[in-house]
DNA sequence: CACCCGATTGTGAACGTTCACAACGATTTC
DNA sequence: GAAATCGTTGTGAACGTTCACAATCGGGTG
């Protein structure tokens, strides 16, 4: 029933099998080769009959397009390459992931590249990859600063969008496709303010990250401009250890109403801390994180934070990179996140 | 200075840019395509002095070998397509990273592929997506049985190597590269009895997962042989989130001498729960992980637990792969992992 | 000097698609 | 009834490599 490949016997006796081809194709649907491509790419002028029949003709033979031949005349490889940083934190990966999805949705093969840093060494040869592989665009992942470099590096060659954090202040002919860090600090600041808090503390994430900065600053500038002065700021570096760390010192100053920790995870070893200590959450002190991680709504308390769209932002990302090889003009893109409000937060006791 | 690409105006007047072939390197080098195709390969016979004279010529017009063409008549695409499931648990995010890199240093392209669940619709779809890019093999991340079901529906196609969890047993025709997660269990076990602690109880992971069944029984085995009977036993699903409710009901049930968690994640929500009791870690119970998050270092206290050789791992299946696409056999590999001893384990405390 | 042999280099034909254009038939138009 | 038009189909030449094989150039050898 299945004669799913083509073979031909060799000198030797020994059966090569070989994928079928558009000339099988177009024998078995009695067309010529040229025919079945306009069947392939949904050409007009083909008539009804003719096209069923090479369809039939297709799904008989499991025919599969030859994508090197394809990119070979067409001079497109249908490549993205996705450039990230060999880290497996929640931002990054989940991003990789969305833009795969996005991308293969958008009929785009994606390839993937990793640097352990962003040393001009590790990035050339990254970069060199994709152009080996004829990519046709690059998204940059782009959580530290440093990853400017590659965007740099890259963009000499091939067409770039960074994600992962907003570089327009810093690199205004950079297009990226972000989350809105300064939107959703302030919510999440907003939230805290409303329920009537006026002693909110905040837990920081590493320096060399644009995303961390951003919150930060948001912070900061919706406190003052509720008219709340010079504020606490506990550094750490996303990792729950530090939050731990900013907790124990937290506790030793003296508790604010709230902590605003820059990301749940820093939020996680924040209450931690909080529970060793016996203190109550948010009976004592209100929580608050960024990111929403599935893991959030089960900590205990369940965890305010934001929620960032890693879909949308990905489709988004996809979209851009089309308009941009479509030969068109790209504006970067910055979309907002979801406050997600939890058990974690509540007005300050009153004394 | 540079003139790394070549053009040709137009009948529009519009200038046409066009990468350099292997025709433009030839004429500068003043030799034929196929010597330069014979540098490009290394192959013998090339006068040094020619050989030089074609680097030159490449160096100097930028020259890249066209991927599509080679991979036309070669009937190789290079590329490696990487299966996952889309999830950003550490284990299946560090595993493609680090095959990512294998690849890479094998000379291979990495192409990605992510699945949301074990639906034939979604594997077909990804199997689809790597037969029209003609990848050469593929690497199943499989941290759940269900992606068996991938396995197989890729085995009919293509070439396939299974990580993430040894299947050996359940499917031996499968080729898979794995951590050796009874041997890694084993070893905190032996550990936490050599101790001398002979109360372990144990926190599970999901049914699903291959591996969490491979260190609970690996667990319960080495308790078996040391004379010990019906140990406790709490689910648990890979979040901290369970964690922390085994920690609850382990308070609840009354403290065990340690607790064995299956991964590092639900060590981490234990700790925490014995923390807000104030129990203390490892002086009234000591506490194991697995995986060695790279937090786990600066979990309170340091948590106990095995590591994973990603990077090895990842290099043994590229290896195995690259046997099986020579046409040779290749066996299932299995590598132990490192017991990583910090301070959340101690002696048990002498009544 | 003719011969052969090894090392080096060149020539032309694949590979499987798309593109530009030609050819064909059926209808319409003058 | 010839010409023009439209829809449909076929033909041949790219695309940039590798492969198989032919050609050339030395220098030894009989």
């Amino acid at each position: 029933m299945t004669h799913c490949r083509g073979w031909t016997a060799d000198d030797d006796g020994t059966i090569v099998t070989r994928l079928p081809g558009m000339h099988d194709v177009a024998r078995v649907a009695g067309v010529s080769h040229q025919t079945v491509s306009r069947v392939l790419n949904g050409l007009p002028n083909v008539r009804p009959e003719t096209k069923e029949r090479v369809e039939r003709a297709i799904a008989e033979l499991g025919y599969r397009r030859n994508a090197a031949a394809r990119s070979l005349v067409t001079r497109r490889s249908g490549v993205i390459g996705v450039l990230t940083p060999r880290t497996h934190l929640y931002g990054p990966t989940s991003t990789m992931i969305a833009v795969e999805v996005a991308a293969r949705d958008a009929g785009y093969f994606v390839s993937l590249a990793s640097v352990a840093d962003s040393s001009a060494a590790a990035l050339d040869a990254a970069v060199g990859h994709f152009k080996d592989q004829a990519v046709e665009a690059v998204v940059l992942i782009a959580p530290q600063r440093e990853l400017l470099t590659a965007a740099r590096i890259v963009a000499q060659d091939l067409p770039v969008v960074t994600m992962s954090a907003d570089y327009r202040a810093a690199q205004p002919w950079l297009v990226s496709v972000a989350m809105d860090n300064r939107a959703g600090a302030r919510l999440v600041t907003r939230h805290l303010l409303d329920l009537g808090h006026r002693d909110v503390a905040f837990i920081a994430g590493p320096q060399n990250s644009p995303e961390a900065a951003a919150r930060l600053r948001s912070w900061r500038d919706e406190m003052r401009s509720a008219g709340l002065a010079a504020p606490r700021v506990y550094p750490g570096d996303w990792t729950s250890a530090t939050g731990f760390a900013a907790g124990r010192r937290i506790l030793a100053d003296g508790l604010p109403t709230a902590v605003f920790a820059a990301n749940d995870q820093m939020a996680l070893g924040l209450l931690s801390a909080f529970g060793a200590a016996g203190v109550d959450v948010p009976g004592d002190v209100s929580v608050a994180g960024f990111d929403d991680l599935p893991d959030s709504e089960f900590f205990q308390p369940g965890l305010t934070t934001v929620r960032q769209d890693f879909a949308t932002l990905a489709a988004r990302c996809v979209g851009v990179l089309e308009r941009i090889l479509a030969g068109g003009l790209a504006s970067s893109v910055c979309i907002s996140g979801e406050l997600v409000i939890r058990e974690s937060t509540a007005p300050p006791r009153t004394r």
